[in-house]
DNA sequence: GCCACCGGTGGC
DNA sequence: GCCACCGGTGGC
């Protein structure tokens, strides 16, 4: 039989990001599920620490959960501790809101949302939806490879 | 040498 | 005690 393993893509990511989960089948942690996240250039990340310093400013990570997939707001409160450079919450919104500002609900779990202003993304972004319950995110002239750094005027 | 995969543990 | 994260390595 062929082994567990799906490759799927990721409907809190942008567009070509793609989200794999591997079932251990062997050893002391046997079941265990690990989630792996592909860029839409092939790139493995299996980590969310390792997701962020890709991304950088380009996407905020901070609603999203690595496990699930999926946008979790309850994750701002457990605020984890954040190293090095210190994460600026006074100007974001999360992607979670910004879908539920646009009306859109991709997720069934996701909880009201805190209401603020700002401008979400630090980068330009096109979100539009597709299907029922789906989003698809562009970014304008986004990089191919790297997200180098993003001017913020 | 690479990388898929499981182990080990720090931080909670 | 759990689990997110990443080290290390076996198998290629």
């Amino acid at each position: 039989m062929s082994i567990e393993k799906k490759k799927y893509e990721c409907s809190a990511l942008p567009k070509g990001w793609q989200r794999e989960e591997v079932i251990r089948k062997s050893g002391l942690s046997a079941g265990k599920v690990d989630v792996y996240y592909y860029s839409p250039n092939g790139k493995k990340f299996r980590s969310k620490p390792q997701l962020a310093r890709y991304l950088g400013d380009a996407l905020d990570l901070a609603t999203f959960d690595f496990r699930s997939g999926k946008i979790n707001s309850l994750l701002l409160r457990k605020n984890k501790k954040q190293r090095g450079t210190q994460f600026d919450y006074s100007n974001f919104l999360t992607y979670s809101n910004y879908c539920f500002s646009r009306g859109v609900r991709n997720d069934a779990s996701l909880v009201p949302p805190i209401r603020q202003t700002a401008s979400i993304f630090k980068q330009p972004v096109t979100v539009y939806k597709t299907q029922e319950g789906k989003v698809k995110t562009d970014f304008k002239h986004g990089p191919q490879e790297k997200p180098k750094q993003v001017c913020h005027q």
